[in-house]
Order: structure tokens, then sequence, then C-alpha cells
DNA sequence: TCCTTCCATCGATGGATGTCGATGTAGCGT
DNA sequence: ACGCTACATCGACATCCATCGATGGAAGGA
């Protein structure tokens, strides 16, 4: 699998590269990739966002529900969900007129995965 | 142990705080003092950095090493250690000229544990 | 058809951040 | 005392980013 590096990867993507950071140095673009990933969930409002979806039954919210909880604006919410969903962390699916975003399973270990000290 | 608000928390007393994400919705709070613990290893630099202290044996390094070896200029690395420092992930100790990062044991496993599913 | 609701996109803006050159400082050798 | 090396700090600059108001588009109800 080739995956383009035209496009930004997903944290599963990112986390299926490397052994752990302390096992041996990270290469140049190893390092990108994972700071990507990283820097996607390295947000207060994005944590909250995961983190209410996660805790919901079924893990999946629609927006409406998640902009009434965090102190936010409408479009900032939808901002952040969005950066959530590119980098591989959630899943969009539109029922009628709202949308769902779902957690994607195993998306978070895998970056997990990747800190920990083997 | 009332940790003073006015001072960055470190890794490990902000992993102490909170159960993993997917448990429960995060508070605000909470979410900031994660968001700082992770914002300071997501970026590509300190990233490596980290890898290659880590990678070192007695998991310590010089800075004049990790100069060499990172394509940055030494303030931005001294810089970068700086951050990695106050987070909690590295301790400083000099001897003679030269200034000594190590890595703070556990320090990357107490934040890995926030993020996994338990 | 019109209106309302839910959500995404756009453009602007203020603030945070990575990087560098220049400078300061501490330790060691001569 | 002088000079050299290793490192930190400072100031400046360019870029990125979180947030917002305004707008657009899609779906459903009256």
């Amino acid at each position: 699998m080739t995956t383009s590096t035209l496009l930004p990867l997903t944290v599963t993507q990112a986390a299926a590269c490397c052994s752990p950071l302390t096992r041996e140095p990270l290469a140049a673009d190893q390092a990108d990739d994972l700071a990507r990933s990283l820097k996607a969930i390295a947000d207060p409002a994005r944590l909250r966002l995961v983190s209410l979806i996660a805790a919901s039954e079924g893990q999946e919210a629609c927006v409406c529900d998640l902009t009434d909880l965090l102190d936010l604006g409408q479009p900032t919410v939808s901002h952040h969900l969005k950066v959530l969903t590119e980098a591989g962390y959630l899943t969009r699916s539109k029922r009628g007129t709202w949308a769902y975003y779902a957690l994607v399973p195993g998306s978070l270990d895998a970056v997990a995965r990747l800190l920990v000290t083997a």
C-alpha cells in the first residue's frame, strides 16, 4: 500500500509505519506524520469533542448536541469536527437533517501505542 | 496536593487527574491540561528530539549531539528542549560545559494512558 | 412555495508558534 | 587575562491556527 503523500495520512495509517518512539530514532517524515496526528487532538475543544462522542451511546453524536455542550459557536465546532475527521479519528454520516459523528474504533489506541515506552 | 494553576502542569501531574478520554466527558480544565501536554510533543522536531534521547544510552544526550542530527539551528533546538522540559518530558542536568537532557521515566506512558480506549 | 432548522463554507482577525541571527553567559584550557 | 566552546536568551519575523459573523445549501414541515 503506497499511500500518496499528497493526501494527509489518517491516524491508523500513520501508526502502522513505525515502532514506538523509544525504540529507535524517528525519521524526519515519520515525525511529520506523527506530529500531524497528534496536533489534531492536541486542542482542548477537540479533546472534549472526542470525549463527548466516545462517551455517547453508540459512540456517536450529532452536531447540535455537541454545540450546546461546548462553549463555542457552531462554525467553530464544525471546523474542529472536520479536522478530527480528516485526521482519521471520526467518521461522518448524514441522516436526514442531522450529521452524526462517530469515533473510529482503535484510532486513539493507534496513536497511544506509538508514545508508550515499549 | 493543590498544584498551582499559575504554573503549567507537568505531564505526570496532568495524567494523574483523570480517567481515559473514552470513559466520560472531559471537563474544560482537564481538557486544557491534556491539550498542553499533547501540544508539547505534537511537533516534528520535538518528537525527533524525544526519540533521539530515548534511544541514547542512559536515555540522555547533550545538546551538541542533537543539534548535529536535526536540521535546525542551535537556538531552535534549545527552544524545543525547553518546551519539552517545562512540559515534564525531559530533565536538564548541566555537567561541565555540557547540558544533558534525559527522558523522564513514565512521562510518555502517562499521556499515552489517557488516550487509550480503556 | 415558503419558512425553519441543521450544518458546512467563506473571509477576516487576533493570537500563538516555529525559526533565525545576534547577543549574553558560564565553564574550561592556555 | 585571554580566547574558545557549549548553551541560553532576546527580538524580530513569517506562518499557522482558533474563533467568529455572515452566508450558502440541504432537508423537512406547514
